[in-house]
RNA sequence: GGUGGUGUCGCCUAGUGGCCGAGGGCGCACGCCUCGAAAGCGUGUGAUGGGGCAACUCAUCCGUGGGUUCAAAUCCCACCACCACCGCCA
């Protein structure tokens, strides 16, 4: 959720800001014309209901007569409460769910525009050069007896797969990697729920009922996660955080479920998209004015991660429009896949500032003793995506697939030998 | 899944229809006392939204959501969480 006060003291950096996203703007009158409404309604109601009250002591004291005329005249005026309260309701309902798809407000800085409008930032390593053909990560990988796909779709269905053997053992290694370099920067470890409901969903920035991403469990009314950035923003869910425990850090494990409704054709192959998959991630709570600083600490710490795995990579500042509904700025860093001849996200920090805690209620114990909205930032830190860059990155002619050397002591061997 | 119990302002607790405008204790903060501290005494003690420069003030909040009533922490219904026992299960 935005702050309110933007809306009525600032409404001009809120219309530039979903003009950046290359979003409409008139909704900005549309709210402020409601919020209007609102308040007023409100403002009628409370005053009638304070009559009701004091009318209501009354009539306990009176006695005959004057108890009845006093007990008509309460009557009357509990059905002008119930109708103010209706309205108030009413229109208090309308601006909500409104407000809840006005996305968080970019923050100064982001490039404007849509997916392709990002601005590179840095690029970091070159692509190597093969003196042979270099084969794709799922060949690689079927013929090291990692990844199998097939069975995955026999089992599960499309986009589903098995990670066997030394592809188990290179997850394993590499998310635990991830978990010790969170661990050492001094994040808190979590395993987090994979299934949440549906306000932690919603707090975190999804829409339950028409995001095409999301799995639902309609029987138990749970949705899946596609991060376990879901489950560590709720965390703190209407909390108040003392004064001194900010920031906050967590590493979070676990499981993501993406439908992938709408990328059909798109990255059939591999396990570049898949249903499910797992990653590390970085989750912070921090005080509003310490964000952007956090968001370039988790930058680094996803520029340490990606130099351990030795995969060239670019960092970039993603476009207005391609961030997400709670993120105000967005850095993707990119890794190069040799046979796509491109870079791929492979990991992605957002600066949410206040608006999952707004959603979500978490704030914080302010040194004036003033409870405050917390800024959330998250960033990927491993996932099975990273396999697909470390195979194809570090292949051999043989079909061979050496392991970067920080990640060796995690998987247990210094080369993946094919065995077809 | 079944049965029973519990859910009140940070913690404990009082409160079965109208002086509850939620009382008390603990904790905490400030003050008094003291050379200093403890003890003791006094005062204060939440959240959200609105109004006022301000002391302040109004509304909402007693697990959540409905309902009954002129009036609900209190009565009714549903749900949720926790505890205990039983059943089932990796």
């Amino acid at each position: 959720m935005i702050d309110l006060r933007i809306l009525r003291e600032d409404p001009d950096r809120l219309r530039a800001s979903q003009r950046a996203r290359g979003e409409d703007d008139s909704i900005v009158d549309t709210l402020l014309d409601l919020d209007g409404r609102r308040r007023a309604a409100l403002t009628s109601f409370e005053s009638t209901r304070a009559e009701q009250k004091s009318l209501g002591k009354q009539v306990s004291r009176a006695q005959g007569e004057e108890k009845a005329a006093l007990l008509q005249r309460a009557k009357d005026l509990a059905a002008q409460v119930k109708s103010a309260e209706a309205e108030a309701e009413k229109l208090g309902a309308e601006f909500d769910s409104l407000l809840q798809t006005v996305p968080n407000l970019v923050e100064p800085g982001a490039p404007a525009g849509g997916e392709d409008d990002y601005v590179v930032l840095e690029t970091h390593g070159e692509p190597r050069t093969f003196d042979f053909e270099p084969k794709d990560h799922l060949e690689l990988g079927e013929r090291l007896d990692a990844i199998d796909m097939e069975r995955g779709a026999k089992v599960s269905g499309a986009r589903f797969f098995f990670l066997k053997g030394v592809g188990a053992r290179l997850q394993l290694g590499l998310l635990n990697m991830g978990m010790q370099h969170a661990i050492e920067a001094g994040f808190v470890p979590m395993i987090t729920p994979v299934l949440v409901k549906p306000e932690t969903m919603q707090g975190t920035g999804f829409t339950v009922a028409h995001d095409a991403e999301i799995y639902r469990l309609p029987e138990d009314d749970l949705y899946l996660v596609g991060t376990s950035e879901v489950s560590l923003a709720g965390y703190h869910a209407q909390e108040i955080l003392p004064a001194d425990q900010l920031p906050l850090r967590y590493a979070g494990w676990s499981s993501c479920f993406r439908r992938e409704a709408g990328s059909y054709g798109k990255d059939t192959r591999g396990i570049i998209r898949v249903h499910q998959f797992d990653k590390v991630e970085m989750f912070s709570y921090v005080r509003p004015e310490d964000a952007v600083a956090e968001h370039q600490r988790l930058l680094q710490y996803e520029r340490e991660m990606l130099a351990k795995i030795e995969v060239p990579y670019r960092i970039i500042d993603t476009a207005a429009g391609d961030l997400g509904m709670s993120a105000a700025r967005k850095f993707d860093c990119e890794g190069w896949i040799p046979t796509q001849g491109r870079y791929r996200e492979l990991t992605s920090t957002s600066n949410c500032t206040e608006f999952q805690s707004r959603r979500l209620g978490v704030r914080f114990r302010d040194k004036d003793g003033k409870p405050r909205y917390a800024a959330t930032l998250n960033g990927t830190l491993a996932t099975t995506r990273w396999i697909v860059a470390i195979l194809e990155n570090h292949q051999q002619a043989d079909g061979s697939v050496v392991v970067p050397e920080a990640l060796r002591p995690y998987v247990g061997l210094d080369v993946l030998e094919p065995v077809k």
